[in-house]
DNA sequence: TAAACATATGAACAATTATTCATATGTTAG
DNA sequence: CTAACATATGAATAATTGTTCATATGTTTA
């Protein structure tokens, strides 16, 4: 004989739950959010992210900065470029390009602030 | 005939990338500080962090407000765990999980701002 | 116009990951 | 002690992801 192993049948629980939903964000805000924050999961991106907080760079800077191949950081730059966390403008031959939005270093430095008090 | 396609031999790039080159973290700093918004990169572990942010939770009732396997939710709570984002303690049968830590509803916020931001 | 340069992009592949299923562990009630 | 409950965990699997390789696109120079 079995049974589902779920406590919803106790009303204290069933009480705190049912407090808590309305306070839950929608599917959509949720996958939005972790969209958002999967461009910092990545070292290369998070590279890429605080050299541009100093300054507008073409890829062969970054190329040269990370000593990685283009082709890599051309495509993690398409994947910011296409998340809205970073622009571009063309000059001649090389493309230059900058953070689109300042919450970005602001996201940054709150991780940043937690893993420089862990030691 | 075939050339590296990196413009190191500009100086005037060469410059720029000396000079943004000691304001960079070091790989294990990136590493860490990737791993650490990885947290935050899937929506059913913001789901339980933005639940746990109100208020202290037992597993079942994460999984009555997620309407989620038990499994699902232990794992994820594994993974929590074990990057110390989230502390628990055992009450009779129940375990009760909490936040770690202060900063992650902070990190938290800032991109939630930055999301909500967008409309 | 052709060659060189700077960057982008598609396909392939290995590595990582979130979930499910089955089962194990630890706790309490009877 | 045994059954029921609450939670954890290992294995399997499908989906996602980061990099490489090869090649395409767009710009400038000669």
């Amino acid at each position: 004989m079995k049974k589902i192993p779920v406590c919803e049948n106790h009303e204290i629980h069933k009480n705190v739950v049912d407090e808590l939903r309305p306070q839950m964000l929608s599917q959509e805000e949720y996958n939005d959010l972790s969209n958002l924050f999967k461009m910092f999961s990545d070292p290369t991106r998070l590279k890429i992210l605080s050299a541009l907080f100093q300054k507008e760079l073409c890829v062969c800077d970054l190329v040269a900065l990370l000593h990685m191949t283009q082709s890599a950081v051309s495509h993690q730059l398409s994947v910011l470029r296409q998340n809205r966390i970073i622009r571009y403008r063309r000059s001649g031959k090389n493309i230059y390009y900058a953070l689109d939005d300042e919450h970005i270093q602001h996201i940054y430095n709150a991780g940043l602030a937690h893993i420089l008090e862990e030691l």
